[in-house]
DNA sequence: CCATTTACCTACTATGTCAATAGGTTTGTT
DNA sequence: AACAAACCTATTGACATAGTAGGTAAATGG
């Protein structure tokens, strides 16, 4: 199950899609706008930073920007950042471990195959395809 | 991500799936089979005799047995029945929770859309087709 | 230059789940 | 009666999750 910090992080990364017009969006108004407590999504944002997601600046008028355009980020790219691994097991989520039932296992083949299509869905979806301006009813 | 409980289970599956020729397989064979604690397994059992995925006999010859045929049983469900769900965030896996982004939300579509991916894999997919006889090399 | 605003850093914590273990009771078979 | 099996209740250590608390460092505006 995807947690809150991959969860919380494509939202910060949405929003940050979403007001691209502004230089640097403080963290207070992510916060504030996703409904996020700002202690707990500074905890996510910094690992964000680290991984090079996003950048931010200190001081007043700082705040977060992504570095990139949103087409060059994937979903997968985000969450997989986040989250550590989307391997939905652990003999696939550690490239170190060598399962001694490797060769006898009659699940590994189910196992790598939704790892696969876990891994396709997410890296083919870029960040600009879910981060859309909302068409408002008239 | 799946834990012991679904993996497991589906290999319990998969064992009586293989072992159908005897009436009743006891758990100490699956668990020596399967290198799998006993004691653990007993837990998961319960629920699996309690979701009417197997049956189980007591006393002398006794043990655990499919009560449908392999074709019958979709991984599905069993992974369902021991995991709760299999849905991949809490606003989907829990029918109650009314979100209240719900109609804002920038990530449901992408959720559900995971969702039902997930959900159709597995779905789709029977245990007889994960547990048949390994043909050996000549 | 100083107050403000912002990011950035370290530490702690409550809660819950996972993956078992331990020891006992009941039921059916031989 | 002895045995083998399922069945039942309780407990535990380790770890992750989802935060909270309080402080430091840097940049800017007045």
């Amino acid at each position: 199950m995807i947690s809150t910090k991959g969860r919380y992080a494509l939202r910060v990364m949405i929003d940050l899609t979403k007001n691209q017009n502004e230089d640097f969006v403080p963290l207070k108004d992510i916060a504030s706008r996703q409904g996020i407590s700002k202690k707990y999504l500074e905890i996510l944002v910094r690992d964000m930073v680290s991984a090079e997601l996003i950048v931010g600046a200190r001081g007043k008028g700082g705040g977060y920007k992504l570095c990139r355009k949103p087409e060059e980020y994937t979903v997968g790219e985000i969450l997989e950042t986040m989250e550590g691994t989307l391997s939905p097991v652990v003999c696939l989520a550690d490239k170190k471990f060598n399962c001694p039932r490797k060769s006898s296992c009659d699940t590994l083949n189910l196992w790598t195959e939704f790892d696969d299509l876990i891994h396709n869905f997410f890296y083919g979806k870029k960040l600009s395809e879910i981060a859309v301006k909302q068409t408002h009813e008239p």
